[in-house]
DNA sequence: GATGAATGAGTATTCATTCAT
DNA sequence: AATGAATGAATACTCATTCAT
């Protein structure tokens, strides 16, 4: 269920050698999706891992820094990409490039994108939130043209938005995920079209 | 800033007559907004009154339910909303208007839809956040038809989804915030009318 | 239910003219037998009659005075029975007819009489305790004789103790409760009873 | 005056080793005692102890839990008891030996079993409450002969009660405590033995 | 690489009581 | 004869964090 799989062989106990800070981070997202930050304790987070609260201390020096730890290794592929994106010309090609990489993304660490979505409040005022609009400030610089009509941008940053929503606002539609999430990129990829466009036609 | 204004056209402190019930109801959504719904304490709301808490409890039963009273009230015009679109065929027209008068409410009670917006988790389990979800779900039945392509489906969806993040995530943009209301129910109406317009074409 | 029955003769809601303080006193008897004094908080008491919790403070000046008043009103027969024991002469008879007096105001007042026992350790520091305490050691120095052996001392308060533990702890006998109490009494007449012989056979 | 005692040679501060769990035990039972079960917060339990509200929360999870402990501790004797006196034959020594043994098990754990009689009302919605009463049953059981007269049923009854009376209702008496627990044991006794004898005499 | 024991600051909630109307 | 509005003090309980071992 986790984004990260932890390798568990052999079913016995004792394959906690080195790998507890892994599975801290990968219990504490489950967690912190499910019941959102706030309402996640590291009391509960211990237990689920049969560890005293005082184990986790020892791998990290707040809960704060938890959640920067699964953030920062999670979020590192935005930043290669708008560094891609940035020596990139900035054509209807690159933009839809991005549109798909941005998506493929998402996919692969939906439980923290799903948490950063649904505890924005909380996230706030944590480092990570910071953090994070910078780094999506960052791709919509790529994707959005300032020359553009504000319809223009309005219609680029909500095929960002999009791709978002399709993630967690659409799971009870009736298709298969893979088709769900092609369709959704379908239609990003036809907004951020329709924008580069209509921009380019003026 | 908050939804209701209250009177208090004297600076006495002796204004205690029979408002402090929405008094609570405005300070309180005040703050679930700035801060969450977690983060916010009775404390802080009772002190923000110059009240004592017990005087919260006099008022209502429970920190949820200071929520839920609010909700009820602000979101009764979504449940309008709903009945009055059901008695509509179900034409372009419809939908473009339930566009419209959407995105009206939404700017008629900002401060409560960025709140849940901002705190899905932590109101995933409280009541409001069924009855949220739930209310959305009528709005959806008639936006969306059941038997447009799916890319048309999530174009539909999509639409409402702009509106609400055209609320909080594009501030930044150049622009009023009537003019940037304007143009975000552009680009809704025109996904909207693109997902009807495909599917009529089949 | 009640100690005392409140005439309601039409079911009309209008029947409250004089009787409030009365219907406090026996709603707040049959709360503090059930749950405990402390566990019983005015506001149920209040709730429970469908008047505020203010209307108790217009009848009885504190939680306690409402106790002391019923208390007042259903022991005043022990210090009748008293003041006539200790007019008569220390016979059997006279001790006979104590216990069996003794019984009868324990049926007639059970509510409280239970009220009293399961709740010694809060009732202690309650004026009604020190009360209490002061009216059982009037029934005592009649039915105990201080010259007798100490075993038949403690038979005789035995005896007492009996009659009230026939009150709460039998209730799973297989009689009727006219059965039971009779048989009680018996037992307590019998002890009572034994206590004299063995004395003036000394 | 706590039951068990804890050893503290030295009067230093610094012998918070791994007794904390115990003196919290101890105090609790004190205190619980003393002024009752709802009326004994948690502060002041910590406050004896000179340690805070939370660390009574470290060795116990709940403000009951502290009692259950005690509890269990205390009445196990009474378990023991009973097994024993179901393997014996339901004789009248049989009888007479589980009274003066029940009598040692109360002297043993007095200020529990006073506890218990003086909050009867508090701990009826308690787990002890209910664990208790089946204790209390099991040692009836043995005690009471189903075939007997109601007289004698309660005769053997209230044997149990004179025991539990004699702890608590004779203190006035003039005589030492070893005197009096003597007296209330052969009282006790004799009941028992009545019951028995009439029974077997019909 | 962890635990056992504890803390300080906080939380939502409840209670008996007051008082102007 | 009673209410509406409020208070001050308390309660059980939780949390992130610390630190000696």
């Amino acid at each position: 269920m986790s984004a990260r799989m932890v390798g568990t062989m052999d079913g016995t106990k004792q394959q906690r050698r080195g790998n507890t800070r892994q599975r801290i981070q990968d219990v504490a997202l489950d967690l912190f999706a499910q019941q959102g930050y706030e309402k996640t304790s590291l009391r509960e987070i211990a237990e689920s891992l049969d560890v005293t609260k005082a184990a986790l201390y020892y791998h990290f020096k707040t809960k704060e820094e938890i959640l920067v730890s699964i953030f920062d290794d999670l979020t590192q592929p935005i930043l290669d990409l708008t560094e891609w994106g940035k020596q990139q010309p900035h054509t209807l090609e690159t933009k839809q490039e991005i549109v798909r990489r941005y998506s493929e993304i998402l996919a692969g660490a939906a439980p923290l994108f799903r948490f950063m979505q649904e505890n924005q409040a909380a996230v706030r005022e944590l480092r990570v939130g910071e953090t994070f609009k910078d780094r999506m400030q960052g791709l919509r610089e790529i994707i959005v043209d300032p020359d553009a009509a504000l319809v223009d941008q309005i219609r680029s940053v909500s095929a960002i938005f999009t791709l978002h929503a399709g993630m967690f606002f659409i799971q009870d539609l009736d298709a298969t995920p893979e088709e769900k999430r092609k369709a959704v990129l379908e239609v990003a990829t036809d907004m951020v079209t329709q924008a580069h466009q209509r921009t380019k036609a003026t």
